[in-house]
DNA sequence: TAGATTGTTAATCGATTAACAATC
DNA sequence: TAGATTGTTAATCGATTAACAATC
């Protein structure tokens, strides 16, 4: 990431105990206590504890987190409750895959254009999209206005024009698929998605087991 | 992850350091510093360093690190030198992106059978591999014996019965792209692919900024 | 030689864990 | 009441950054 934030580890592990949440909100319970959810986690029920007070939350003790507080205060402090519009581009594999990931719109994001620039694929429909030319980008960058982008394209293209004129139109987060280092003004945000860097740290404890 | 890996964010960084040091090579540079891949990346040159340093690389002063060596060494310390055998369960759209994604071939990932339930799907082909019955799976594990297996079923499968089998099969690692966790004995490296993870690390960003 | 870079030790910073009082 | 759980302060641990000597 560009600028530093803190509590990022916090931050990727709220949406673990909200998924948990959801799952007991959907079999009425109506408290959820840290234990149980660093137990279900494999976790300290400190660091569950730390997290949810960091998120503002609320428990009670000797009972635990009211369900719905729980899954309505999570939802909340992640910006899960707002819709988010998105622009994605390039719609290859991970793209469609992306796209048709019905979860995504439970966090908040709604994909509300898709982009390629195979002229075969144009036209077509992903789900319920329909696959915009790239050449159309900036005019539909005008009329939506979308906060974010997510990058699926192949590696080959070029990324780097694409975020220059992604941050014209004052986008505020770029997920990024490609494996390219972008470079791009202080205010708008980007998260690196490199499924590589899950491969090193997955050998890496393989080769210490043994 | 189940158990502690010390340097993870050191592991996540290098597949990074490779990328570059693999352009490098192919434009015939001879030598790459700490400084020049910091400032593509965006990090400090200590960081980088130290690093580099963890991977056993040597470089030398005013020059840098000698890129065949940097190459070669840091492949070999990730473990991208040598063929992992790979079984990927779940041959959805995530599925089909991580099979046909020529680049992990270069990480030492090489998936020899894929998996799917869906009668429907049994028997096509994804780039070079046929879908396998999922009801084979024991049959397989037992022939080829694989390290790695990669999970990208709907969320709604039984994951954790499928991780039981695997572990009895003696498998190293398990990347996972479901949003359930996996309870395993202590010998079987987990890696969670969590997508939301990176979303809520996005959004806060973004909040941050604004 | 002077400047740039590596490699390492020490200092700082942030995240996790421990300890424990408060409380339902 | 006793036991379990929250919430918070202090202690520890690990990762990053600073400082600087060594060196090509």
């Amino acid at each position: 990431m560009e600028s530093k934030l803190e509590f990022t580890p916090t931050y990727e592990r709220l949406p673990t105990y909200l998924n948990l949440g959801e799952q007991a909100l959907r079999q009425n319970q109506a408290f959820i206590s840290g234990t149980e959810i660093a137990n279900a986690l494999d976790r300290s029920s400190i660091q569950v504890r730390k997290d949810l007070a960091f998120a503002g939350l609320k428990g009670i003790p000797k009972r635990g987190y009211e369900i719905k507080q729980f899954v309505s205060g999570l939802r909340k402090f992640l910006g899960w409750d707002k819709d988010k519009k998105a622009f994605l581009i390039g719609v290859g594999n991970l793209g469609k895959a992306i796209i048709l990931h019905d979860e995504f719109a439970d966090c908040g994001l709604r994909i509300t254009d898709i982009f390629d620039s195979d002229k075969k694929k144009i036209g077509k429909k992903v789900g319920a999209l329909k696959i915009t030319d790239i050449a159309k980008l900036e005019n539909r960058l005008s009329t939506v206005k979308p906060d974010i982008a997510i990058l699926t394209l192949s590696y080959s293209a070029d990324v780097q024009t694409l975020c220059t004129t992604l941050a014209e139109h004052g986008i505020k987060g770029i997920w990024n698929f490609t494996n390219q280092k972008l470079v791009l003004k202080e205010n708008v945000a980007v998260y690196n998605a490199d499924f590589t860097a899950g491969l090193a740290v997955l050998y890496a404890h393989i080769n210490k087991q043994t």
